[in-house]
DNA sequence: CACCAAACTTACCGATCGGTAAGTTAAACT
DNA sequence: AGTTTAACTTACCGATCGGTAAGTTTGGTG
């Protein structure tokens, strides 16, 4: 369990950057919460911007590779789909601290434009799209239109994931537990609907153009 | 469109509040945008919390008038609940900054549970809630199944409305063209087919406890 | 004209921020 | 034993933070 210092620092700071966001916290509180000086984390990361770059890209190391895990069997049916998101529900049950930074990050990125483009997110989405676009129903249209609805499923499960603290405040604890429950049968049974249902033909979408 | 500097200063405050959060924003330049000094806008807020607390509840009310505004046929059918909510999405799209804002609140909220209970996000989700446990299929299995439905189709829209930055960034502006034009029909149709396929039943979720 | 409150300003405060410089300590290597 | 190196520490820096105190300007009112 006791790591490197390193390793400590950064496991402390993805806790405190996900929890108030990088203006936040002070890399003073990140190294007294292991009784160190704020300069024995400047020994071991050079600056507050390379220690959060080195926290989101362990993220995405640690999220790569999850993922590459539970990626054994790349089929394209429906199946194959909702697996793959309802296991993305687990893993952010299992790490929360992770969702919440990269949903800061996903708000700070307009500022922020290095941490975008090489990310992580760019592949999973890019499987994912690629094998909505090669169902049945779904082949004849633009990619954009499987691309919509796998974002859509994305946001159904990582805003499900950020809320929790809030949806026990605002209902209750019982209420919540209640709802994650069944949250992921339910989620599977969107997915599988939204898929069957295939994509919504949008009339005037370019042939409109010329009305 | 000139209003009270103490108006102005809520809208400035509103947009940098969305744009880099509570933290990552100082008084000192709120008040410079309109060329005012800080003590200016403290002369109009007694402390940078209370800014924020107007902006928030500023952002509150504008919600709530639009959403009256938009709920004048309180059926209890699908189509009712759809248009609710694709209402949301064009909300969003004229509002960008409010719905950052209010992500970012929801990161924030364990720090900060005063704006929780009494929010407009409570008679907003109740009011949808209800009208999908009333509706055939969900009206025999718990309220927290709608309510957790209705999570997932809030997680979808909002989410996608906060990550138009990155989306274009990480495809193109083209490719968040399309999927922007097509996002509408696709949610109405992914809300028709989620509520028509009703609520999962989850088997072992009192039932199988005494396994 | 006297007065007064609203809407500002300049000046200043202590605290905290990220970061630099210059040691100190202890283990490892030659 | 002497030297180097990693892992720290204390001391300090200028900048900026939110906030206070004390004017100053201005427009309306008796």
């Amino acid at each position: 369990m006791a790591k490197n210092t390193r390793d400590r620092l950064l496991a402390v700071a993805l806790e405190q950057f996900a929890e108030r966001g990088f203006d936040g916290v002070s890399i003073a509180g990140i190294a007294d919460v292991l009784g160190l000086s704020k300069q024995a984390l400047l020994h071991h990361f050079e600056s507050k911007e390379k220690l959060y770059g080195e926290v989101l890209d362990g993220i995405s190391r640690a999220f790569q590779e999850r993922i590459e895990a539970t990626d054994a069997t790349p089929k394209n049916d429906r199946d194959a789909i909702a697996a793959l998101l309802t296991a993305l529900v687990e893993d952010h049950r299992q790490h929360p601290q992770q969702t919440r930074l990269l949903m800061r990050e996903l708000l700070d990125n307009p500022r922020r434009a290095e941490h975008v483009s090489h990310w992580y997110l760019r592949g999973f989405l890019d499987t994912l799209v690629d094998r909505v676009h090669a169902l049945p129903q779904w082949r004849s249209v633009g990619r954009h239109h499987a691309a919509t609805a796998i974002y859509q499923f994305l946001g159904a499960i990582n805003y499900f994931a950020v809320s929790s603290p809030t949806l026990k405040a605002m209902f209750s604890e019982a209420f919540y537990a209640d709802m994650d429950a069944c949250f992921d049968a339910q989620l599977e049974q969107l997915i599988q609907a939204g898929l069957a249902a295939g994509p919504a033909s949008v009339r005037r979408e370019a042939e409109g153009m010329n009305a």
